[in-house]
DNA sequence: TATGAATGAGTGTTCATTCAT
DNA sequence: TATGAATGAACACTCATTCAT
């Protein structure tokens, strides 16, 4: 996957050198590919984007494309895995306790700003995490993402909304993750002037979902409905 | 043009009923092949879904499709600006001043419940207005409709928001337009028996972002921020 | 396989005779493309045999070589095939009954005979046939020819050779066919004018090999090695 | 050419002992790929063995084996001739003259058993001898072989066949090395248990083809088809 | 007007070969 | 000399589009 391999051999320490540098080497163009392939998949489309034209614009031979990634999807997998790393890395969906019992603006925060900063730089995120229908590996990769999300964030609802009924509480829970998803495009689309205030406004949508709901008010208008 | 008047009446009234018969049945089928599009594109997206595979479904050869769209993309534009019309019909967006002042629950139930209606009737919405890229045309389509929405959204806003400035007046239009478009894919996705529970989420999202706006409570929100 | 089809449709009487008309005209094509195949096989090989140049060859373009054969591979087998019928035609290896008892000389030429005439005409036959692997679909249909020939083979073993053991009768059922096989590309191979002396040899060292076999003179042979 | 001699002896005298064991590290090498080449012929086929995969599963790098062999039909050339010398060796083909009046089981013998030793060691023997096309420069190896094998087999049959025309000749030893050739591939799929009987039979094939020849029984058979 | 066979540029991918290190 | 990353022409195959019938 990651460096071309020819047979087992011993690292031995005459070239344990030009080795290192050559894997190097290797990372900085795979990680070269996935960021031109992030660009014209946010450009065109994942399906418009022809492997050539990735290559191309790395400023290499369709050849050597293939000696990193085997074949079209894997290029989009690759992407998503990085992504995944990255927003793995600023933690926004470990729930761990102290978070759990953050006052709302601060856990909203908490798990929002994380988003916006990797939407921000990673315009492409959208095209692989949008829910389009890429490949089934692909699939496999978001959906397992997307399923851990929604778990945490109804372990999250049943502490602090412990009245929902199970059903109530995935449903919630979907509601509010996808609450986000769907405004992280605005904020991305919105020049950089604006994109503070529509933050907050993704933050005050997201707090006027689930004030209501951690309060219990919900009830009543759920008997009212 | 250069035809002998008589020739012309002639020929026009010789063939009226025939012509109106053969018209009526090109807009059958022009139907048919939209109807059959938007089953396609709903199933595979508009990328993977082929022109020879529409027709075919039509029951119809590639060439027919030729005679009523001029290139695949057409068919696409075609469909956007059916769902608009249809969309127009629904009046969901047209803001007559008794609408504008109807208390909020009832606003927001005139505006989704027919977006609901639409989006369950016609899964392929989302493909064409999902915002991923298809062709110039379309966007000029989807984006000339959604203008004008956004228009109206602010109109809306100015009456029930007065105190917004107008920039803040354009952001809330945008997210408050923006947490529909994005709800509705959850509520096509949900089975038949879970769907209007989550459309009343929707809705209790809706209100859960309009209120605080609507009744002012958003200045110290924002101080606060 | 035969005739690209699109969605069902009733033969309507208007359009029966035009349909007639192209589908015997997509015979033709298809006979072309095998010829085609047939020479290039013949030619460079399966391998090398690109199918872009047995479109060009054939005076079509890529795509309409696709629209009868859906792969490189259906064109190897359905020449396969092709050969087998020609070949069942000729009846070359149906013992019936009044052939198996045939003097040995009015046998071997009642086997030989349309295997030269077909081999004559088709050169490729043996790029096929000769077993080097093409395709596992290929490899199915000429395997399950070649298990045929050989089933009827010892069947004619075990009227004219009864004394032999059932696994001498499978061995020499399987040098036998092997014979002709081998012989055959030299007959191919040879001029016009040599060919037919070329066939006698091959029916004498057909002869050559059986004669002792029917005649019971192999037991001396074997126990003497 | 134009550097002084005692330049030339100096540079040869102190480079000897390397430069032997450097070329002979070269051969081992070059062996060792025509090793691996005829495993992955016998086993896929030559065109479906890459450079890369002989190189590979020879430890060695695409480039090393390019310092060996300017491209890959020189690999299949030098397999050829690698066999050429091995079967030379066995002397399978010099009919010294106490070879050519042996008895005619015992001629057969010294042929054919060199002949079946090679091709059980050497299973990839068929894929550059079987006669499909791979490349000139090889097919020119392999034919020029036949034809000394052909020419030797004729000057055998001058000898104990003189009644023969030279046509007649040329056509009888043609058919007499195909026997050989054609069910040899038989003897290599064979099994252990299996193979002596069927190198017996083999045997039996060309005694059954060149008995009646050596005794000028032939001349009636000719007479009467 | 309707047909559907024909088109051919373009796609993802492979692999024999090269060359900077 | 050995390496292995890089090359790029060529392959099998697709599909939006055309046009003779």
């Amino acid at each position: 996957m990651s460096q071309p391999q020819y047979e087992q051999k011993l690292a031995s320490v005459k070239n344990a050198a030009p080795l290192r540098r050559r894997q190097a080497r290797g990372q900085q163009r795979i990680q070269l590919l996935l960021d031109i392939a992030e660009q014209l998949f946010a450009e065109v489309g994942f399906e418009a984007t022809t492997t050539n034209a990735i290559a191309a614009r790395a400023g290499m031979s369709p050849g050597s494309l293939y000696q990193f990634f085997p074949n079209k999807d894997a290029i989009a997998e690759a992407l998503a895995t990085r992504y995944l790393e990255q927003l793995h890395a600023t933690q926004a969906y470990s729930f761990a306790p102290e978070i759990v019992h953050m006052p709302l603006d601060a856990l909203i925060d908490r798990v929002v700003d994380p988003l916006v900063a990797l939407h921000v730089d990673h315009p492409g995120f959208w095209t692989l995490f949008g829910g389009s229908s890429v490949s089934p590996r692909l699939a496999a990769v978001t959906g397992d993402f997307m399923a851990a999300v929604h778990e945490r964030a109804e372990a999250m609802f049943a502490v602090r909304a412990p009245h929902l009924s199970p059903a109530e509480r995935t449903r919630c829970a979907k509601v509010s993750v996808q609450l986000i998803r769907a405004l992280l495009p605005l904020v991305v689309a919105a020049d950089e002037a604006e994109r503070d205030a529509v933050v907050r406004e993704l933050k005050a949508a997201q707090r006027g979902y689930l004030e209501p709901i951690f309060n219990g008010q919900r009830l009543k208008n759920r008997s009212r409905l």
